[in-house]
DNA sequence: CTTATATTTATACAAACGTATAACAACAAG
DNA sequence: CTTGTTGTTATACGTTTGTATAAATATAAG
């Protein structure tokens, strides 16, 4: 007869929907979005599922949170380092595409991931509303590293043209990272960065130099 | 007391295989994976729930026969039409790229169906062979276009560039599929097209004519 | 040390899930 | 017209799902 309750500890509020984010997020990747059930978030945080309904509004709250979580991060590890004063603006895009082709932006469990929430966008409007935000603003950042980088070559695009090439180069570099995250050993050790750099590079018409690691 | 039976017919089991798989695939680019119930399914074919289990062997093996099939769909209608006796291979490379890049092979529906499969690869060891198998079947059919393209250029790529080649042709056109597929509203009519013509070329050193409407 | 608060656990509940099985009926064969 | 086969429906079963609510206890406040 084990009338025993389980013992716990309080945490801030922050803390809590952090871990439960985080679990949600790391049940989805690992076995799909099936597997996010209630039950298996709590279990995974450490906690008990009637908590989910204490820090969200129900489940379908807490995996919106862990959307733009997921995106938010992903958006952040791609764009990582500041530019320098006086770096080129090539400079900085071959780092964005080295940090966007290499784990952890491209692994299993970040594509997976995001295919699993890509696949809620056409039923929930409010993650439509992520992905498009998104798309939209890594694009521009592109677009606005793209613009001085053509510069520094002699070149003054168009609007138009401007908008092509960001959308050329954001095409790439997805495609290439949903590859080399959803079928990891069909590529060799810095392939992809290398495949990528070049591929850029010929759509604006520039040489990329392979950035080296970061430290 | 309606105790009537649902009157119904017999139909051959390869009529009823197909109407099952089209009723999955309807379901899940609709309204994503979870709404691809067996019920739902039964419902959409215009049968009863019992019959999954006699043509399938489970709701897995249905999921994993409707994955098959719309992959296999997207393959055939993306590389649709053969190449023309004495017809240029970069012409039928833009044809294949105008194909990927409009409906319906960039859809809603077809991207949300790709992205709800993508989730179940890393779970499921016979849908991650679909995925590869799906992928290579791809990008070879790719890489033996750009070889005689190339060829028809004068230029003979060692495989390892050939490789590199196809590797980045694959992720663009990849890439921007995804993107007019999922945000169709983003991209003007033909802009995605114009763009990984474009974009193509300018990876391979080539040019590339839209090849214009299919009729 | 007491008391109050609200975070957390525990339990209950209806609905929906995938699967199993029995009953029915459409169609072919004779 | 009768019979046999099997495609198809109908129903039931145990499990799991998301949500709701009551009970308990960790922690801060007095």
């Amino acid at each position: 007869m084990d009338s025993s309750r389980r013992s716990f500890t309080r945490e801030s509020a922050e803390h809590r929907r952090e871990a439960l984010i985080r679990a949600t997020l790391t049940l989805i990747g690992r076995k799909g979005v099936q597997a996010a059930t209630v039950r298996g978030i709590a279990d995974e945080a450490g906690v008990t599922l009637g908590l989910i309904r204490h820090y969200f509004d129900g489940k379908d709250d807490l995996i919106y949170a862990a959307y733009q979580a997921h995106m938010s991060q992903l958006t952040d590890a791609t764009m990582e380092g500041p530019r320098q004063a006086g770096e080129p603006a090539a400079h900085q895009l071959a780092r964005i595409v080295r940090a966007s082709l290499t784990p952890p932006v491209s692994s299993p469990q970040a594509v997976g991931l995001w295919a699993g929430f890509l696949n809620m966008v056409q039923r929930d409007p409010r993650m439509a509303e992520v992905h498009s935000r998104t798309y939209y603003d890594f694009r521009d950042r592109l677009q606005a590293l793209i613009a001085p980088a053509l510069e520094e070559a002699g070149e003054t695009p168009t609007p138009e043209r401007l908008r092509a090439l960001a959308i050329a180069c954001n095409a790439v570099i997805d495609g290439l990272w949903l590859e080399g995250g959803a079928l990891p050993e069909a590529f060799g050790p810095g392939e992809l960065v290398n495949i990528g750099l070049t591929s850029v590079g010929a759509i604006l018409g520039l040489t990329l130099n392979d950035p080296g690691e970061e430290t």
